[in-house]
DNA sequence: GATAGGGGTTCCAGCTACGGGAAGGTCAAG
DNA sequence: CTTGACCTTCCCGTAGCTGGAACCCCTATC
């Protein structure tokens, strides 16, 4: 199977299928005529990355995932350590952005948003 | 006021007050020496700065929130707009955030967490 | 056989918003 | 005169790709 085709399989650009690659995150098999030829386990992979990408993990999380996924012998505490991190990230990540939307809501609300120059929101990064 | 004192007056690493420097956000004087000399104005503008970029505005919006409140012919309706806009995608990032929050909470709570291989999080990875 | 198209390949540049570090100039104190 | 704390510029690296150029391959059609 060609890239164009994978990509429609795991619904990754071939782009980022080529970068994923090349970061050594996948290892594709080559056809005589230099085209990638992906088997059924690399579609397989790249689908775990695709799903693990989409939940925030970073490349080098899905690296660590994708190593465990493919050893029987790991521990699950392992699995959930890198989970549980990520989660944590994202919990503070959260905070930060709804600290940030309580701020731009009071701003927005307090601004008549009409002609005239006077503003709540200027007056507030300004302020001082 | 040479620049590590005004990057004590603005909280910004000095490292950002040049780059600000370099793409234009602020001019700043220079003394014979080749020294920047930061004026009362110039800290004011890099206070601003610094506010609206821990209100998560980017760079170009900083730069036309700055041009806007020096410009006392400005409408708030420009500067709502910007603000609006921003909000909005803070908003659309805090639901993408909550939603893998949410995937993620279930499979750690899932998992177990112990020695064995047997790992929810790995088996929604993978699955299909 | 020539050609057109729709694949594929590599490599290089660029994106955001800086941070690290090297190589070197400047200034105040002792 | 030297030391140490500043300052300067310049270049590389970050995360995770994306766009584009230049070129190769395969199939179909004329």
């Amino acid at each position: 199977m060609n890239i164009g085709q994978a990509a429609k399989h795991t619904g990754l650009p071939a782009k980022t299928i080529r970068y994923y690659e090349e970061i050594g995150l996948v290892v594709v098999q080559r056809d005589s005529n230099g085209y990638r030829a992906f088997a059924d386990t690399d579609l397989h992979m790249l689908t775990f990355l695709a799903r693990a990408r989409a939940l925030g993990f970073g490349i080098e999380d899905c690296r660590s995932l994708l190593a465990l996924y493919q050893d029987g012998q790991r521990s699950s505490s392992d699995v959930k350590a890198i989970t549980r991190h990520h989660l944590d990230e994202i919990q503070q990540k959260i905070l930060d952005l709804k600290e940030m939307q309580a701020t731009l809501s009071e701003l927005v609300n307090a601004c008549s948003g009409d002609s005239r120059p006077d503003c709540p929101i200027l007056k507030s990064l300004g302020q001082n």
